[in-house]
DNA sequence: TTGTAAGCGTTATCAA
DNA sequence: TTGATAACGCTTACAA
């Protein structure tokens, strides 16, 4: 009932229940092996000398942490840009919460760091599992996980770079489509993408599948890779609406770039969403605050975090866990989006 | 060199270098008590054997984890719409990476659940310290922790929040008198304020700050509570609006409300600055973004990061930490704010 | 300088 | 159903 100054261990708790410390730990632990008198006993005595497990004693006798390990790459600025990591966060933990894990961060100055943090890991049995997010193209990572088969570990990632590791999967081609699609049913035919960088795998996925399908659908379309911040998001902006003919429709690959585009916009005078469309990749709380507000393609990024949690329980229990796809992205239509100007005529009023 | 499938313990390396354990405990931890031969000759060998200690064996060992501990209330919203707190992890994170520490995360759901997982931490000593972060006016996680004053424990708040616990100090009455100060001398007599949850500390410490501020400069000033979404921020941004007179200034105490409230004023056809003028409270990419550009009280959250890491650690090698300031807020003007309308007639040109 | 052995607080095996 | 007792892998006091 109150809490004890000095450690309270099994022993002493054998000693008030008069039994051995043996006969405490099957009671404790809900074991078979005791009688339902001396559990009866025990938890009572164990409750009222405020008994709580050692978790290193307990880690070590059963090699289980109850953590999972998350390396985030340290950049201030795209972790504080980016929504996505702390929602992630929010629902890794809830849903770790119900099996009584934790989460274990540690912060990686630059990719040999990552690796070495995660061998470490490895090495020292500090947590049950691993989450690898942010996969680039042959990522060492992927080598290191496949060397250590023993140490669970799914990635979050387009399935085509994750080399066979158990794999949430994110729809980024899917996506893209999506968004095409939404634009060419509302007539644009000359679109353009600002995207994040171009050494992230899903930038690179996001690429592939622009392309292609833009081409499929004869749609004109035009890439320029920033790197997330506003600044970066401004001035691709800049140069896009200078292009002629003038592109009808911008995606941008996250948020703040997108809001930076429509500020762009509305200094340069350019209507949005009558000359422009924009569209934001990931939604947040931005889009809605901005005006116009902005259509945004969004996902359940929470409902992703708990299920990346509920897939790592399950290879810590030695599941066989097969490639699950994360909730699919859905277009959430604002005002920053609407036909082009005039079709036909737009490319000429420009020149 | 390569890794080892099995698990190689300092019963290996002992063997390997023809020692005992406990010489190679001494070499490995760079203790003295060997022969510098053999501590070269071990380290050769552990190297060579790919050993690293078991983490659950260490902090059984040495009852000390190598953790921090952080509790984040579940509030996706919040969590997702600040960016403060992705900001204070990577500054808690990259401080603590410099001392081989890391940070253990677990997500409450309710203020009881708080408070179970700092107790359950307590007892079972999954943790070297703990982070306290948003405490309320008479916080039940101060009882909790003045009842256990062998765990290292900072927080981060007012210190008339605290209770005496070691302490980084936030300084939010004198930035707020910073930025009714920088209104006033820009010349704004009638000033608004749409402030975050009543119930949270810093709300409180704002709130009397501003109250007491404004009256000793002889400015109206008027308080909005809301709870730092862009809805409730539109909302009470509308309100304000209405109010006659209208005030000539409004201080957001956050960025996503913030924007939200120079979406309104937009839609309004109420120009800013010219007609109002909007200060955001902590700085983000948002502001940037925005346009006209937001003027912004930011802080270094990322050194006050870097900072509590630093103190916790001095906590946990047992030195006394006396209660620290946070960097200090600092102005960024940008483009939201001027001189209030015509000031005498800007009362009476709207009825 | 070195090795032996006793913790650290659990879990789990094996006789009794 | 019980209670010794041996792991788990490390640190450290104490002997040699």
């Amino acid at each position: 009932m109150v809490a004890q100054k000095a450690k309270v261990t099994i022993f002493d708790v054998a000693k008030a229940s008069g039994v051995s410390s043996s006969a405490v730990s099957y009671a404790l632990n809900g074991k078979p092996g005791v009688s339902d008198a001396t559990r009866e006993k025990v938890l009572q005595e164990a409750r009222k000398l405020g008994w709580r497990p050692n978790g290193a004693a307990q880690s070590l006798a059963q090699s289980r942490t109850r953590r999972i390990g998350l390396v985030l790459g340290y950049d201030p600025q795209l972790l504080s840009v980016e929504p996505y990591i702390m929602r992630l966060i929010s629902g890794l933990g809830s849903a770790l919460e119900e099996r009584d894990y934790s989460l274990l961060i540690r912060m990686s100055m630059d990719d040999d760091d990552d690796v070495s943090i995660l061998e470490d890991w490895i090495a020292t049995g500090n947590v049950d599992a691993l989450l690898l997010l942010n996969l680039e193209i042959g990522d060492p990572r992927i080598d290191l996980m496949k060397a250590n088969p023993q140490m669970p570990c799914l990635a979050i990632a387009d399935a085509s770079l994750t080399g066979g590791l158990p794999t949430l999967t994110s729809d980024d081609a899917g996506a893209s489509g999506t968004m095409i699609r939404f634009l060419a049913s509302l007539g644009h035919r000359n679109i353009a993408r600002v995207a994040g960088p171009e050494e992230l795998g899903h930038s690179y996925i996001r690429d592939a599948a622009f392309s292609e399908i833009t081409t499929e659908l004869g749609i004109r379309y035009r890439c320029l890779h920033a790197d997330y911040t506003p600044e970066s998001g401004a001035d691709a902006t800049k140069r896009l609406l200078s292009v002629t003919p003038r592109p009808t429709a911008i995606i941008y690959d996250n948020d703040v770039m997108a809001l930076a585009g429509e500020s762009v916009a509305s200094m340069k005078n350019v209507s949005v969403p009558d000359e422009l469309s924009i569209i934001s990749w990931d939604d947040s709380f931005m889009n809605v605050a901005a005006h116009p507000a902005i259509t945004a393609l969004g996902r359940n990024v929470l409902e992703s975090g708990r299920l990346a949690a509920q897939l790592m329980l399950k290879l810590i229990d030695g599941e066989e866990v097969e490639d699950v796809q994360e909730p699919p992205y859905e277009l959430v239509e604002r005002d920053s989006t609407g036909p082009p100007p005039r079709s036909k005529f737009a490319a000429h009023s420009q020149r």
